[in-house]
DNA sequence: AGGTGAATGTTAACGCTGTAAACATACCTG
DNA sequence: CAGGTATGTTTACAGCGTTAACATTCACCT
């Protein structure tokens, strides 16, 4: 019966939660910086030392809200899979099509919350692998997936899905890293979302199946 | 006579300089967590403070060392680019193999130095946009007159170069952040030369002259 | 040469941070 | 109800970025 109120009971009730839950705002008001354990302890209304009884320093609290932030994303992407009415200029082959899609969805999320997302993929986690996000792994999986299942449809051409899925993934993540980083302005530079499209079809003509 | 000595008298002799030297060896003992001003300010011998009569803050401060960074990135890549022996597995078309000789040389400088190109390409950096190192944009438009050269010599589709060239970027440096984070490691997982080689390989049909 | 102002470096202090240690309380299980 | 464990608090410390006031050294001008 312990296993019932596991999640609930307690002092303040899932704290935990609330904690990761209290990053978003903060992340999105100051930036990466802003994400202290004081801060969030006192945003949650509890006092700073709180917080090290559900995570053991910093590095796993920043990690929580990093794999918070795949798990999102993951169902961003899968949204974007499904739904048939994506806003997407050009239709071609629908299989390749979806997967430009995903694509799009990716960038989308990643400069809705630049923050966030920089903080998945910032530096405090790359300190120690013991604490990368499971979550992560997911939506690499579903990427990798949709390769395979191009291959199947001979729209894409043989050959190790993992390795074009890490291609595919480093192209969009590329993208996004330079486009919060503003690099991408400038005389001339294109929108992001034509850069993105550029970009992925670039990818899929080298992908494809040849002639 | 006042000009020769411009660069070397002065209390401790070209500060500022010996403060972004300072910052390698930091970065690479202690991560990009590492380069406080304090630390930095010990490091060369001076009191907390005397950093601030070079750098407005420590944002400013990390900004000079990332440019720094762009600066030796960018002699490696001209060196990758110049050298007629790389060491590239497959030379294919001259300058198409050399484009890839010079992916390779990126990957390597980030795989060799990943504190100090994620300080390059940090969060601290991307705040204002007032900062951004000068060197990057060097760096872009060496790849973009790759990329141009390549269509100057029908080796690559027409189209705007600048858009090829931040879809090429943005694909190595996808690679690196993705190599870097130890996401690359895993059950059936390419290295990550093998990795970098299939990558822009993709990307190189892609943009090569429709046949 | 000598004086003057700017450039450079120092000291002291403030509020913030992460985190360890000791303590207090609420909850669950027996 | 008793005991233990999970949770939250208080206190404390060292290190950080940064401000303000002060000290020194250089560069230049007459």
């Amino acid at each position: 019966m312990a296993k019932l109120t596991r999640k609930q009971g307690y002092h303040h009730g899932d704290l935990r939660r609330a904690l990761v839950s209290a990053a978003i705002p903060l992340l999105r008001k100051g930036g990466p910086e802003a994400l202290t354990m004081r801060a969030l302890a006192r945003a949650a209304g509890v006092s700073p030392m709180a917080a090290y009884r559900h995570f053991a320093d910093r590095a796993a609290l920043v990690a929580a809200v990093a794999d918070d932030g795949f798990k999102r994303l993951h169902a961003r992407l899968r949204a974007a899979a499904e739904s048939p009415e994506q806003t997407l200029r050009k239709p071609q082959q629908t299989a390749r099509g979806g997967l430009q899609a995903i694509a799009l969805a990716y960038v989308e999320f990643a400069l809705e919350h630049p923050d966030e997302y920089r903080v998945m993929f910032g530096s405090e986690l790359a300190a120690d692998p013991a604490i990368a996000p499971a979550s992560r792994n997911e939506v690499f999986a579903f990427l990798r997936e949709g390769i395979a299942m191009l291959q199947r449809l001979k729209l894409v051409r043989a050959g190790d899905p993992q390795a074009m899925a890490y291609a595919s993934w480093a192209l969009v993540h590329g993208l996004v890293m330079l486009a919060i980083d503003g690099q991408v302005r400038g005389k001339g530079a294109p929108s992001t979302e034509e850069l993105t499209l550029t970009a992925t079809e670039l990818l899929m003509f080298g992908m494809a199946e040849k002639p």
